[in-house]
RNA sequence: GGAGGGGUGGCCGAGCGGUCAAUGGCAGCAGACUGUAAAUCUGCCGACUUAUGUCUACGAAGGUUCGAAUCCUUCCCCCUCCA
């Protein structure tokens, strides 16, 4: 394997984060000799970022462990104009408080992950709302628009794809290219970043920051790109029965992020590892090297690590508990999703339906009744074959009730006076 | 502007007057098998205190009909071809 001179590129590239860089050599040499500011975009449509924006988060976090400097840049221009290349329905276009308070939120998430501040090597929160906002179109078309050709975009894969399948691509999208790049010349203005990284995905958009850069500001700009991530059944990730995992405890308790990595597929386990979690290679590749229910190992260690960098050790170190006690005792963990009954409700009794439904086992009281007629619930570990079962007090061991819909999903009730 | 085609459940996609809560596929959930994995097989998969019941649903609003996703009218949106 090429080794690299820098530790940046070196590492970025061992762990799997790379797939495409405009010049790796030159950028190597650059990041060996000094730092090396760069930055990724987010969308600030939501209070919280999920598992599908880990993968540049990490980037980032690598970018700062090697000695560099990394941005976050919060889309809080672009989420304004709404991003065109959703479904038809247009996306609900958010107000200003609502994107201000969702990236205050998704600043605490990267709060977890890197070091802000002003210092050479800290991170920076950016904002394109702060250049974006005050545009006026006339110059921008004069000072920007210049240097783009539609020839030129017309060849861009994202463009010609769409054009080919014969989609539609509104303006607007056509436009965002121009933004993005007009983004990394922004940044480079401001902050001295000369790096963009981004999804395979983002190529395209890449390349034209870095192009414009060179045009407008004589610059010499880099853009790197990871590979797509997709389990190794071909899903996206980051998708789960209840929704996306999010990286806040508030939508995802560290538990379940947990269980989450606990049971991702054999074969995504060692590339997870090495990219979401910081075991040095050695570690990882013996875990790798694991073969059938051994592997289980590799899991929990993968399972633990990254709910560590997110949550911290002493979360991660609950949630482990609670796994093994629920999985591999069969007790049940304190981590486990709880709700709280009133002892008069239970005493005059609740169908077992309304109990799943309330506990958020299953969507609709409809769907917990074919639940319990599919034979996947039990309480306190028995399986309830009557789905108009009454669940009384009496169910209660020390005022907890261990209700499971299927093997994994497994909620308590505890009864409250 | 003219001529055609189309908008169906999370997605794709049948249906084209009753037997349609709507074939099939994907996704999802559960069961079996396992290792809290994958693959496979089986069941479920609009909601409702589960009833041979009610309600909501086939772009929107009206209409025809005993009865409409299916026919008619108007409107909205998308696509193709012509100008």
């Amino acid at each position: 394997m090429t080794r690299y001179r820098s530790d940046l590129i070196q590492t970025l590239a061992t762990r799997g984060f790379l797939h495409q860089c405009t010049d790796l050599e030159a950028l190597d040499a650059k990041a060996a000799t000094g730092v090396v500011t760069g930055y990724i975009g987010f969308d600030a449509t939501a209070d919280s970022l999920h598992v599908g924006s880990l993968l540049p988060i990490m980037m980032l976090r690598w970018m700062q462990k090697t000695g560099h400097r990394p941005i976050a840049l919060m889309g809080g221009g672009t989420t304004k104009v709404g991003d065109p290349s959703g479904k038809e329905e247009t996306r609900k276009l958010l107000d200003d408080a609502t994107i201000a308070g969702n990236i205050a939120s998704i600043r605490t998430i990267f709060d977890r992950f890197l070091t802000f501040g002003g210092g050479p090597q800290d991170a920076i929160m950016a904002n394109n709302a702060d250049w974006l906002d005050d545009l006026k179109y006339i110059p921008f078309l004069r000072e920007v628009g210049k240097h783009f050709t539609i020839n030129r975009m017309l060849t861009m894969d994202s463009v010609k794809l769409r054009l080919e399948r014969e989609q539609p691509l509104t303006f607007l999208e056509f436009n965002y290219m121009i933004l993005q790049g007009y983004d990394f010349v922004e940044l480079y203005k401001r902050h001295g970043c000369t790096l963009q990284l981004g999804g395979s995905d983002q190529w395209g958009n890449i390349v034209q920051g870095v192009d414009l850069g060179r045009r407008i500001s004589d610059a010499q700009l880099f853009g790197f790109t990871s590979p797509l991530i997709t389990t190794t059944s071909g899903a996206k990730m980051g998708k789960t029965a209840a929704g996306a995992v999010w990286l806040k405890a508030e939508r995802v308790s560290p538990y379940a992020y947990y269980q989450y990595w606990r049971n991702v597929e054999d074969g995504d386990v060692g590339r997870f590892l090495k990219l979401f979690t910081e075991l040095n290679l050695d570690d990882i590749a013996r875990l790798e090297a694991l073969q059938d229910a051994e592997i289980n190992e590799a899991k929990k260690v993968l399972a633990f690590e990254a709910t560590k960098i997110l949550h911290g050790e002493a979360a991660a170190v609950e949630a482990a508990e609670t796994a093994r006690k629920t999985f591999e005792q069969g007790g049940v963990g304190d981590d486990l999703p709880t709700i709280e009954i009133p002892v008069a409700e239970l005493t005059a009794g609740l169908p077992i339906w309304a109990l799943l439904h309330r506990a958020g086992l299953a969507a609709s009281n409809s769907e917990a009744r074919r639940l319990v007629r599919g034979g996947g619930v039990k309480l306190n570990d028995d399986k309830v074959d009557d789905e108009a079962a009454v669940i009384t007090d009496s169910a209660a061991t020390n005022g907890v009730i261990k209700l499971s819909a299927g093997k994994k999903r497994i909620a308590l009730v505890r009864v409250v006076g």
